[in-house]
DNA sequence: GGAAACAGTATCTGTAGGACACAGTTGTCC
DNA sequence: GGACAACTGTGTCCTACAGATACTGTTTCC
């Protein structure tokens, strides 16, 4: 057994309540819950790297050490803070309307507000990993959806895959009250080369403002449109 | 003046060349391009996370301390791997074709093609961050060919987000060996729940193999078509 | 009531990024 | 040509981090 294994067993008994809950001894004071919850609220004030044990652990006046009674180390914490920050997954029927459209819409737009709130995600959410029972909820969730689509299930696979990313790549990156696709200091590179980088340069004083939503409706509008279209071509 | 706007500026000042150099004094053994080069050989081969200042200078067989003559920090040498690791963007006449859809599909390919062979990339290209003048050129370089569709210039800045995010999205991930879209410990919990994931288990075992890619070339397919689709419409 | 099983603590280790003072080296000016 | 300023690379120190281990005290079962 590797030591991925090992880190991912430990990950999968926790968030999925396999660990077995002693009988004996003093009665546990923390929970996984407070833990999780404590080190969430630190990571939407603080970001993601304010996060540590001892800052986690004084937050609840307790011990660093004492966290490891909950948790077999920080990577189990960050699991149990990512389901714990994605929250419970709404069911097929909450989704508004009934064709596929109106609900992988829906569950983009449900699944993006929820990211938002807990703006560290995208940093905590890469890599090979295994998933929490929320987590695994709205994924279920969007498969289901896409499961009406009629494509085949490696192309729902993609699909679903792409919708993911699709949210992560269009979350805001906290740049202060400027253009949101390119920073202050990136522009003013961009007007210095402006032989270089001519249509960069170009589009950077444009009347025309940049979406505030980072191009989350419109993208998802063209992919949907590939969408329709290859369902359009098959059955047609 | 924040922190982030010094950081910013030391990076502006190293990846674009505009560091004054000395003239007296000892002539420098080493070079920002032997350092970045050393560190990206040790994430291409250990990944990320292994490199550290102690490590990259001992592969140089100097100290730690002597890196920071070339580089103020840590974030400073990971911005010099990232823009070497990139490296130069092909030319427009390189691409392949003449057409808008040929050329991004050309451009994503070569774009991934460079980052699949530096997969610790995805992990230092988030945030707001300054590029440095390969990675520029590369944006460079999709901007201009996703001009010749014709969209607005926001519409023009969504989809070059969204083509980058794309190709991150469909990063492979170095699940040894199983099945790409979820690792052996998450299919075994789909297994073991299957009455609350019903439609992840049924995508479990079907003998359809999932895509090598990730999905990548059909996702890239489905956002063109979208965007064909809007021209059309707007066209007519 | 004793012993095993537990919760939380105190202390220690190794590694990380980085500040700072130093010794040695090189070009420049008088 | 010598002195000085400017520089390179080194040695040492500090702080923060994750985590191991041995401990004190508490609870429950036999």
């Amino acid at each position: 057994m590797t030591d991925a294994d090992t880190t991912a067993d430990g990950t999968i008994q926790l968030l999925w309540g396999l660990r077995e809950g002693p009988t004996r001894g003093p009665k546990p004071v923390l929970s996984l819950e407070r833990i999780a919850q404590a080190a969430v609220d630190i990571a939407d004030a603080e970001g993601i790297a304010a996060v540590s044990m001892q800052r986690v652990a004084a937050d609840l006046d307790f011990t660093k050490m004492s966290l490891y009674r909950y948790v077999t180390g920080k990577d189990e914490l960050v699991a149990a803070m990512i389901d714990l920050a994605v929250g419970e997954p709404p069911t097929l029927e909450e989704l508004p309307g009934t064709n596929w459209r109106t609900r992988i819409e829906a569950w983009v737009r449900l699944l993006a507000t929820t990211w938002e709130a807990h703006p560290w995600l995208p940093w905590v959410t890469m890599g090979d990993r295994v998933m929490g029972p929320n987590e695994t909820g709205w994924t279920e969730l969007s498969a289901a959806v896409i499961a009406q689509t009629g494509l085949t299930v490696p192309e729902r696979m993609s699909l679903a895959r792409m919708l993911g990313g699709h949210i992560r790549a269009t979350m805001s990156v906290s740049t202060a009250g400027t253009q949101p696709w390119v920073n202050r200091h990136q522009a003013a590179l961009l007007r210095e080369h402006a032989d270089r980088f001519p249509t960069l340069r170009s589009m950077l004083d444009g009347d025309a403002a940049p979406p505030p939503d980072y191009g989350r409706d419109f993208g998802l509008r063209l992919i949907l449109d590939g969408v329709e279209r290859l369902i359009a071509q098959r059955s047609g």
